[in-house]
DNA sequence: AGCACGCCGACT
DNA sequence: GTCGGCGTGCTC
């Protein structure tokens, strides 16, 4: 170790690996010749077992017991990947998240920096092959044709056969070379060849007619080269003279030869903000409002405190349009007079152009960007230049928070309740507001949390802990500074709310999916010239089963949560309990006929509309029509230049767009997401019909909001239409105290996937049995297990899916000790979704 | 992950 | 008898 104190200890460091499943840390020794360049936090190549891996070294190793240890063969890059505070919330991650400590520390590079170890097969053996196995027939086809592969292209051209066995068999018996590899980095610094003249210009003019033979046509390529280079005399990107002169590298490298010019190489970062200029963006900050004013008093002092003494996060409640970006701004900027970084997480769909170039116009080449569809070389020259503090303000989605500052000031969540923030889809399955809790608190920086509707846990947390409480509860409009005025600064109210009950519509003889009310109102606004939304809350419809007479939604004898209708098998299921029914004939209630399932999309509203306003321009945006990449924006872009009356569309709708024209939102029915078997139901409704609320009205001309439900009592559905979070938060937290969900309690799910659903079934049930008799030695009292149930979604890409679920004080402790036993189920703890 | 080792049943 | 299935344990 180069900052090595302890120099008699052996020079050994402890080691984490590359290789999924492999979890542990490791003893390496560091040869000499490598010890000026292996430090914490280093990427090297190692030695395990027969193969070679990527490894990063987290820690020096002062424990070593002499122990038989190989050494290090390489470093791969001179400065260290990950920081210090960087490996330690990694270990915070992975035990909060009963995840192996390398896959959280590898999730933090950028992706293509390390690779994991393969195998390269080559077919050594005769032409003809037994014909009579399928898979060695397949395998040996395969290699003949496309030559030497490596077993992740096998995989992806063999899915769902079990090759490696028939292959390590051929290895055998000599028909088949396996060699190990280990693939470079896929991303490197970019190099660009660059010329530039070696010397006056009276001189290149001298040379310019002995550069070839008289009218060559080397000749005029090089006289040409020459000539650009005097009218741009810096190191210039080689191509460009290429391309002005139809010359190449002879052409140059001639130059180079008579002395005229110097041949070089500079490094080039490729930087997606490059295009991006951010002109007609305030430079300056704009004036505050009162609650602004307020909310910065406290994140200031925050800032100027988070050195010398613990500073709790910063909740700033506040709606859509409230002014929190401003404040953001604000933040980042006082962070960076003081020399340190700053770091802000946006959902990914609301990492908009505008929003970017806010940041860009306020802070000038010290802005870096994140995001998905930023080529592989664009992120790893942004993470690079964040480490060379070269940048000192990231915006980005959750992979953000992992930018290797080293002197990070500040942290932001912006609409930190957003479900893209958990990584759902590939472990470690951490959420980013946790994990930029932790990491706050390690580097000393503050961390605010933007905002409407923070997660019920999350606000339970922050009263408990006292967390500082910043509300911006009215939206502000700021008119644009005109030469030498100050900003105006107003208030727009908040839209208001009408609740339909549709049980009344069909008492009174409308079986139309619109309400009265709704008609009257769209009528009104499209001849007036304005906008209005159609929102459709599409996940779940069609297993939400209820009585369109009474409104009566029938539940779980056992669990009291909402049965959802299913075609295989057909019937009614709880989703948390197994039970399962048929579907009755009529409401047990009320004994309409009207007891069945709601099934409804998007086009099916766009039909009924057309049958009453056949005039209406009306535009849909669902999944299937936004598919095509840019269809979304298309769509979007149409409707905001008024080239249609009506937009009706999905969740993804309720993000934060603004369009003044808007002043009608209907929601064609409220309650949908209430009847799914998910504890936080309720609080997903309100969060959503809070957004899609806040999407009415957004202009000068006002507006109003219409939402149908067969439950116009529910509490979700009044709190959101009072725009009252704190009202719907009191109400959620007794009812949480009351069934002893979190925050009063803290979940695990686990979750089986197979092909057979069988099996599926089979291993969920043994695996509750085994659950319950761990849960019996260990005398664990206070944790439940719910369970096993097929998931809400029981069969995804293929596969049939079960879970268990185990509630109480701290299952995540319970279950560390057993965790070599789950190895093939994916573990979740606080998971986001129960569906 | 990959590869040993070791244990079992089914065929040359 | 051997081949090949797969459960278990190990890699510094």
């Amino acid at each position: 170790m180069a900052s090595s104190s302890l120099p008699e200890t052996p020079p050994c460091v402890q080691i984490v690996i590359d290789l999924p499943g492999v979890g542990g840390v490791f003893d390496y020794q560091v040869p000499p010749h490598l010890m000026e360049r292996v430090q914490v936090g280093s990427l090297v190549i190692v030695p395990f077992g027969e193969r070679r891996v990527y490894g990063i070294v987290v820690a020096g190793s002062p424990s070593f017991q002499g122990r038989a240890t190989r050494a290090i063969e390489a470093v791969l890059d001179e400065r260290p990947v990950v920081t210090a505070a960087q490996i330690e919330l990694a270990r915070i991650i992975s035990t909060e998240t009963l995840s192996p400590l390398n896959s959280v520390l590898f999730a933090m590079l950028p992706p293509g920096l390390s690779q994991q170890a393969d195998v390269l097969y080559t077919w050594i053996g005769p032409e003809e092959v037994d014909e009579t196995r399928a898979t060695e027939k397949a395998l040996a086809r395969l290699l003949k044709r496309r030559g030497p592969l490596r077993g992740r292209q096998i995989d992806a051209a063999l899915p769902n056969r079990d090759w490696r066995a028939v292959a390590r068999r051929l290895v055998r018996q000599g028909v088949l070379r396996a060699d190990p590899v280990l693939p470079p980095p896929s991303v490197r610094p970019k190099i660009v060849r660059t010329a530039q003249l070696a010397c006056s210009p009276e001189e290149i003019e001298a040379a310019l007619p002995h550069l070839g033979r008289p009218g060559s046509a080397a000749l005029a390529r090089r006289q040409a080269m020459l000539r650009f280079l005097l009218q741009e005399p810096w190191p210039l990107d080689v191509t460009w003279l290429y391309a002005v002169s139809g010359g190449n590298l002879r052409d140059l490298e001639r130059l180079a030869e008579l002395g005229l010019i110097h041949l070089s190489e500079t490094e080039v970062w490729r930087d997606p903000l490059e295009g991006i200029h951010p002109e007609g963006e305030p430079v300056e900050p704009l004036e505050f409002s009162e609650d602004q004013k307020r909310a910065w008093e406290t994140i200031c002092q925050a800032i100027h405190q988070v050195e010398h003494a613990d500073v709790k996060p910063i909740l700033l409640f506040g709606v859509t349009g409230s002014g929190k970006t401003e404040l953001y701004l604000k933040a980042v900027a006082e962070v960076l007079s003081q020399g340190r970084q700053a770091v802000v997480l946006v959902p990914e769909i609301a990492l908009t152009p505008q929003v970017v170039r806010r940041f860009l116009a306020r802070f000038p080449g010290k802005v870096g960007l994140v995001h998905s569809r930023l080529s592989s070389g664009e992120r790893y020259d942004t993470w690079r230049r964040a480490r060379e503090g070269r940048l000192s303000v990231i915006i980005g989605p959750r992979s953000a928070l992992f930018t290797p500052f080293d002197r990070l000031g500040l942290v932001i969540v912006d609409e930190c309740h957003e479900p893209s923030y958990h990584q759902s889809e590939t472990p470690p399955h951490y959420h980013a507001v946790q994990a930029a809790i932790a990491y706050a608190r390690l580097t000393k920086s503050v961390l605010v949390l933007g905002s409407a509707t923070p997660e019920v846990h999350l606000f339970y947390r922050a009263q408990k802990e006292e967390w500082p409480l910043l509300r911006l509860p009215l939206r502000v409009r700021v008119s644009r500074v005109v030469e030498g005025q100050t900003s105006r600064i107003e208030t727009a109210p908040m839209p208001e709310v009408k609740i339909v009950d549709m049980r009344q519509e069909l008492k009174a003889g409308n079986r139309s999916i619109f309400s009265r009310i709704l008609l009257e109102n769209l009528d009104q606004i499209t001849r007036a010239g304005q906008q209005a939304i159609l929102f459709l809350n599409r996940l779940g419809s069609a297993t939400y089963v209820f009585c369109r007479e009474c409104g009566y939604v029938l539940k779980c004898p056992r669990c009291d949560i909402p049965l959802t209708y299913h075609l295989e098998p057909q019937g009614l299921i709880c989703h948390r309990c197994n039970y399962r029914r048929k579907m009755p004939d009529t409401c047990p209630q009320c004994a309409s006929r009207e007891f069945r399932q709601y099934g409804l999309g998007t086009e099916r509203v766009e039909r009924e509309l057309f049958k009453v306003f056949p005039h209406l321009r009306v535009l849909r945006m669902d999944s299937s029509t936004s598919r095509p990449k840019g269809a979304l924006d298309l769509i979007l872009s149409h409707f905001s230049r008024h080239q249609a009356d009506v937009l009706i569309g999905t969740q993804m709708l309720a993000k934060g767009l603004d369009l003044p024209l808007v002043t009608l939102v209907g929601v064609i029915l409220a309650d949908v997401g209430l009847s799914l078997p998910d504890f936080r139901a309720a609080e997903r409704t309100f969060q959503l019909l809070t957004q899609v609320a806040g999407r009415a009205g957004r202009g000068p001309l006002g507006g109003r909001v219409i939402l149908q439900t067969f439950q116009p009592e529910h509490y979700a559905i009044r709190y959101a239409s009072q725009h009252d979070y704190e009202g719907f938060y009191q109400h959620e937290l007794a009812l949480r105290r009351e069934i002893g969900y979190p925050p009063f309690s803290q979940l695990v799910r686990l979750e089986f996937r197979h092909r057979e659903a069988e099996v599926a079934a089979h291993e969920a049930e043994w695996l509750a049995g085994r659950i319950r008799r761990w849960l019996a030695e260990s005398g664990q009292p206070h944790c439940d297990l719910i369970g096993p149930a097929p998931c809400f979604y029981a069969r995804l890409e293929g596969y049939y899916r079960w879970q268990i679920i185990l509630r109480g004080d701290d299952p995540a402790a319970f279950l560390r000790a057993h965790l070599s036993e789950l190895k093939d189920w994916r573990v979740e703890v606080d998971p986001p979704s129960l569906l």
